[in-house]
DNA sequence: AAATGCATTTGACAATTGTCAAATAATGAA
DNA sequence: TTCATTATTTGACAATTGTCAAATGCATTT
């Protein structure tokens, strides 16, 4: 799950970190459409999609933009708000009837406190996604709408047929009649 | 320096901390044009620029394209080669005759392993750097070169005024033939 | 100061993507 | 099934940015 992809980690060290967060993770099943999180407030909750899809967006000049996509064993909270303590441009809703695994700010950093040797963990977590994004900037710097699509198409299959083509044209950065033209092309 | 940023944090263990990190950097002047880190090795260091300016670059089709640029009290390093021990498809140059401060990843994650309360400060430093990570991809998505380019005059027009355009425009995105049409323009 | 090598600008044109409006297609509710 | 709503595609055209080649400007070395 949240710590599936970790390499080189003390095995019990691992052990007792999990057991220690199903203690503070909640499961709540929530139906399309409802949103997880809302602009403007701060987001206390990094959550976890047990099942269904969440995307995180936010509005630009009257557009919704779409940031951010999470499917089965993924995570998504309004990141920024999450770590800095405020207020969030960021919504989450749910694109699809999910279960949910919510881990509180506050839970998470009493933990954290408790066992200051979870912070690696953390850490580790930080750097997976901080290389994520770095190779997203590369995709836009370097790659054209269509070859944008293609991988994306080519890396998560699932994703493109479970959402709508003007959440995916928003989240590669192209409108949604370009994206429509690019794929009956090819 | 690399930890200025930080707020809320405990004064002595920070005070602890620096003290500890004094003991690991090394400080050393290198001239214009000296590479700090090669393509297709494994950087194995964190530098803090001290004085100077650094940038990080690639290459693409044959293009050298700047990821980023670091000058005093900045920090640049190949961050996916030195989280994840693989080899660095980014070079390194120093564009100015500097004073670098290093930090071994192997010293680093000893005093980790030796500190581990250390780590929160690692996890507030990659937040950081994570969105100011999130802050490019939306800048690259929804605005236009032009705006990027009037960003980076208001936000860094010290940093404008010591690297060639070159660097500039395929930092921000562009071609420099687009940056010197959007610099005649207003 | 002249010569050389870069850096930057300019021109002409092409490719990519966006905008706005309208037409179809698909989906979900009654 | 039918209707209403929403999603997707298409068309015509405009704006933005890229490409390639050449000209100009600037700076460093001799």
């Amino acid at each position: 799950m949240i710590f599936e992809k970790l390499e080189n980690v003390n095995e019990s060290d691992l052990a007792n970190l999990l057991a220690d967060f199903q203690q503070i993770m909640k499961k709540e099943s929530f139906s399309k459409k409802e949103m997880l999180h809302k602009e403007g407030t701060i987001c206390n909750h990094l959550f976890l999609i047990e099942k269904g899809i969440a995307r995180s967006f936010y509005h630009k000049d009257g557009k919704d933009i779409t940031a951010h996509f999470a499917i089965e064993n993924g995570t998504i909270t309004a990141i920024d708000s999450f770590i800095q303590r405020k207020r969030s441009r960021y919504n989450i809703e749910l694109l699809e009837d999910s279960e949910i695994i919510s881990i509180s700010h506050q839970d998470m950093h009493k933990l954290l406190q408790e066992k200051p040797s979870y912070e690696k963990y953390i850490r580790l977590f930080l750097e997976q996604i901080y290389i994520d994004l770095a190779e997203r900037i590369e995709d836009l710097l370097f790659h054209s709408a269509k070859e944008r699509y293609e991988k994306l198409v080519k890396n998560t299959p699932n994703l493109l047929r479970r959402v709508h083509l003007k959440h995916i044209a928003s989240f590669i950065g192209i409108t949604q009649e370009t994206l429509s033209r690019i794929r009956t092309q090819t």
